[in-house]
RNA sequence: GCCCCCAUCGUCUAGAGGCCUAGGACAACACCCUUUCACGGUGUAGACAGCGAUUCGAAUUCGCUUGGGGGUACCA
């Protein structure tokens, strides 16, 4: 068998969404297990609806999320140029072909002429189809119609193409993942390959593309299985090897609609803006309609790809649940190096002077801090009370519920007491904190009750990193003075 | 409207006629661990959409119904 080359096409049209990166994920992966080639292509023929910004975005979030590509806009190739607008020049000469053999014509049908088609078969209950009005024009009446100042659109001709190479109407292929799939072609209309204005549509250029780009594999969501039986007869018109198809069901939103901003993130840039991690947002993706056969969910795409079988890829749709991302996240958050972790995190922590902590103090407040992290993005609150020096916001909360019960009180004034003698050090306030819960338990305290006093002077919280590090990081004096203010 | 695709716990899924009194993960809940929060650990609850058919036997095959999604453009 010939090299394996799959693409992923997207229109930049708007940022990288979640749906075409588990579409390139997917591609990616097939590729890697076959050895294969990964192509990428952008598809900008509708020059009103695409924008530079949007070709940037896709390059960046792919090359974030590791779906690096063999050959593209930016790499080159052998079967370039890989942007659709730059191979605008090759487009017309299959279109002559096409209607040299006789499977397209032109179609001089104005919107208006063609809106009134539409309406007459939704009132009588019929499937749209193109009346092919134009399919048998004579020169005479062209050139008529020229005069009249018109310009022709090409238009494919379906039955001609259907019956050129199948038996009946009915057009049937082999998914990679539905299995074989079928669809009457008497259903489909002529539809338009080259718009009035010289531009070539979607349908007919894809084909060009993959045939000259000897695309072997196309694996897509499935709202393009419709798409394929036109593109198929073009294949067989222009007598191209037809690739192997693979469609993929859709990622909807929790509630089952399409994912779109009101839920939330949908571009894998933001994403990333709120603090999501890469690694976690493909490994997550990926499960969405594939399981792993070890059971193991998390692992890197390397692995994945080793696993990957696409015959086994849930031919369903499935449902993006925040949730589980936010799980995955905090899973990769935890797993990452503590020196990347610092780095990473400086971009959520600018409204804070980080002069105010050595590079050791930095360094243990992240490890202590990134344990409950669903989201960089929560280490900014996480993080408050670090900073401000000898003044804690205290929460209204806390305020009532422990710091003025009298029992808080007075833990408070025996630890700014105490405290005064103790080495600042997170080693020995272990010790000295183990030793003063000891004695307020005897006084009947719970050691929770101790600590609560403690962390609500200090952080103003309830909750929060680990006590004693806390101390240690903030220093003597400023606990001392925090604690103080807070006695009564 | 017409055409196409899909259908296992709330969600992602395992399951390719007997291994299924349906397994795992996330979420939920409970308990344990613990100086708080969290992490972690243990456990509980939770599904084969419905109806027919085939078969000794069906989550697995077939049909219908219902539900969901997609397409129906001189958008991609």
């Amino acid at each position: 068998m010939s090299e394996v080359r799959v693409r992923i096409a997207p229109s930049p049209s708007g940022n990288l969404h979640v749906g075409t990166a588990r579409t390139a994920l997917f591609n990616y992966l097939f590729a890697k297990k076959n050895n294969g080639k990964f192509v990428l292509r952008i598809e900008d023929t509708d020059a009103e609806r695409t924008s530079q910004e949007y070709v940037d975005n896709i390059f960046d979030s792919l090359k974030a999320l590791g779906l690096n590509w063999d050959e593209g806009p930016d790499v080159g190739g052998e079967y370039g140029p890989y942007t659709q607008s730059e191979r605008f020049d090759i487009y017309p000469k299959y279109i002559q072909e096409l209607l040299d053999k006789g499977f397209a014509y032109e179609c001089f049908c104005t919107p208006e002429e063609l809106e009134a088609e539409k309406e007459e078969a939704t009132a009588n209950k019929k499937a749209y189809v193109y009346s092919k009005k134009c399919e048998n024009l004579t020169e005479e009446e062209k050139a008529q119609l020229r005069a009249e100042g018109r310009k022709p659109a090409i238009r494919f001709n379906i039955a001609k193409a259907q019956k050129a190479f199948h038996e009946s109407s009915i057009l049937k292929f082999d998914d990679l993942v539905k299995g074989e799939l079928q669809m009457d072609t008497n259903l489909i209309g002529d539809f338009v390959i080259m718009k009035s204005n010289g531009a070539p549509t979607y349908n007919y250029a894809v084909v060009i593309d993959d045939a000259l780009m000897k695309i072997t594999h196309v694996i897509r969501g499935e709202d393009h299985i419709s798409n394929t039986y036109k593109q198929i007869l073009i294949f067989e018109a222009l007598g191209f090897d037809v690739p192997r198809f693979g469609h993929l069901g859709m990622i909807l939103a929790p509630d089952r609609s399409k994912l779109s901003k009101r839920h939330g993130a949908t571009a894998v840039s933001d994403f990333v803006e709120q603090g999501y991690l890469t690694e976690a947002l493909v490994n997550f993706v990926a499960l969405l309609g594939w399981a792993p056969s070890d059971g193991e969910e998390v692992k890197p795409v390397e692995k994945i790809a080793e696993d990957f079988r696409i015959g086994e890829i849930s031919s369903s749709n499935s449902i993006f649940e925040y949730d589980k991302l936010k799980w995955m996240n905090s899973h990769y958050i935890k797993a990452l190096p503590i020196a990347t972790l610092k780095e990473i995190l400086k971009k959520y922590l600018t409204k804070y002077n980080l002069t105010e902590l050595s590079d050791e103090q930095y360094t243990r407040m992240v490890e202590i801090t990134r344990e409950p992290l669903t989201l960089l993005s929560d280490i900014t609150e996480a993080v408050s009370y670090f900073f401000g020096g000898k003044n804690v916001d205290i929460e209204e909360e806390v305020q009532t519920t422990v710091l003025d019960l009298p029992e808080s009180q007075d833990i408070l004034k025996a630890f700014v007491e105490q405290g005064e003698g103790w080495e600042w050090t997170e080693h020995n306030l272990h010790e000295k904190l183990d030793a003063f819960r000891g004695e307020f338990k005897e006084k009947g305290i719970k050691p929770k009750a101790t600590m609560w006093a403690i962390r609500g002077a200090i952080t103003g919280r309830t909750r929060g990193a680990d006590m004693t590090a806390t101390l240690a990081i903030l220093g003597k004096e400023n606990c001392l003075e925090r604690a103080k203010k807070s006695i009564k």
